[in-house]
DNA sequence: ATATTACATGTAAGAAATAACATGTCAAGA
DNA sequence: TCTTGACATGTTATTTCTTACATGTAATAT
């Protein structure tokens, strides 16, 4: 039974403590959204597969019909060696940028459009991360690696944002022979 | 039948000219692999299924059995709209992302030794664009969007070992009361 | 009382992606 | 001649992801 990125993702999160699958939905949706999505037609089965593998063991069932888990021994086992003994592999599935290698075949005020709508959604996106960064801090144990996680989100979606801009800069600059 | 990312993508490639199925692969590997990949065993069908929406057609037959696809007007049009009319959607799968949460699962070194593989890598990524760089202008209409592209690459990355850096030292840092 | 909202968990169908299997051509060098 | 490597195109099985369907509970406000 072979534990992929979102099965060690649930498995990483249930190493601070219990959680029903609602609540572990909701933290998707929330923070980890922007590393990782995923929605609770995923989460959910994957709990039943993390269940079934005796990574993962129901504790408590709570009012509506929920259900909260708790990390095994094995499961903990599994999260450190998946941090430990593997390498991350990202492999870039990035629409936004895909889209830029073909902006040529739109006129050219589209196709300067195309970059002060990516502008505004990065500075945006930069905004939310600073307000969200406040409640943390690299000297909290709680907050630290959130932070740290953070201060990447920060400074990509500062650098994309100044990178829009200077695209429309170059694109209205005269050409230099 | 829906087009998707994959599909506009390669209908995109071939508006600057015929290719086959081989080259549109090797054009994946060798420089869209950092905003889309995609291996033959999907490129291939996904021609097949373009052709059989009329979106591009073979045109001559090569070599070793090789087939050349060229786009057709449909094609063309189908990639304009979907420039034009539809907006993109990152939806991230970032899972060297996705381990710094769980770093306080490893002993303090290991996290240390995390982030400076993280910088090696983003490092050593930046170094490869600018070479690539060095051949791109934003002046030659060959290469401008290449360039802009790049652009947005090499800024990311080097905010992102900048940032593997800053989190090297924060961690060695004594924490301030 | 009733309606709305948030809570809570699933399944099913289809699309997309990965890894593995499978086959064959042509050129260059040993 | 033979072998290696780059060229070239497919299929199959599995996993992963998205969208939509489907159901029901508890609290709050009207």
């Amino acid at each position: 039974m072979k534990i992929g990125v979102l099965g060690n993702l649930l498995l990483g999160l249930l190493t601070s403590g219990e959680r029903t699958g609602y609540e572990l939905t909701r933290e998707f949706d929330v923070s980890l959204a922007n590393v990782w999505a995923a929605s609770h037609s995923q989460i959910y089965p994957e709990l039943a597969k993390l269940e079934a593998a005796g990574l993962i063991r129901k504790t408590a069932a709570g009012p509506r019909g929920s259900q909260r888990y708790a990390i095994t021994v094995t499961g903990e086992a599994a999260v450190r060696s998946w941090l430990s003994e593997t390498s991350p592999v990202d492999s870039p599935r990035t629409e936004s940028m895909v889209r830029v290698f073909f902006l040529g075949l739109l006129p050219p005020d589209q196709a300067a459009a195309y970059f002060a709508d990516q502008q505004k959604k990065h500075s945006e996106k930069l905004e939310r991360y600073r307000v969200y960064a406040a409640h943390c801090s690299v000297d909290d144990p709680e907050t630290r690696w959130s932070r740290v996680a953070l201060e990447a989100g920060m400074r990509v979606e500062a650098a994309m944002a100044d990178w829009a801009a200077w695209a429309i800069a170059e694109l209205e600059r005269p050409a230099t022979p």
